[in-house]
DNA sequence: TTGCTGACTTGGC
DNA sequence: AGCCAAGCCAGCA
């Protein structure tokens, strides 16, 4: 059964350590450009304390994270992410540019980037 | 069965 | 810069 939630779960799973990934890009990596909307449904099923599941490597297309009072500590996801070496600014938001992450990525390789040009 | 909600995104004002 | 409306779709009342 590829379960909607599996196939996300799988791919959530994927996301190396210390790069995020935004709704839309999963939905979009699942074939559903328009099924942001389930993926954070999704997530909002997962236990915020599932160590199985990276979920807070999932964000917003802002860069911040959508979980801001839906968690034990509003930041928890991003106290998590930051705890993985992602480095929010002011605003709260990451460079998704430096720490975006992306399936194609990982089957290839050579992801590297600069990580002096934030934003 | 219908109808609304939602851890979203994007475009327009 | 921020706010509003439309679009897609699973889950739930």
């Amino acid at each position: 059964m590829d379960s909607y939630h599996e196939r996300v779960y799988a791919l959530v799973l994927r996301i190396p350590r210390g790069r995020v990934m935004t709704y839309g890009s999963v939905a979009a990596a699942l074939g559903a450009p328009y099924d942001a909307r389930k993926i954070g449904n999704i997530m909002s099923l997962t236990p915020s304390d599932s160590r199985s599941i990276p979920w807070h490597r999932v964000i917003n297309a802002q860069g911040g994270i959508s979980t801001t009072g839906r968690t034990s500590p509003p930041d928890l996801q991003l106290r998590l992410l930051e705890a993985e070496g992602v480095v929010f600014n002011e605003k709260g938001c990451c460079s998704l540019r430096v720490y975006g992450w992306m399936p194609s990525e990982g089957a290839d390789a050579g992801g590297e980037r600069k990580q002096g040009d934030l934003f």
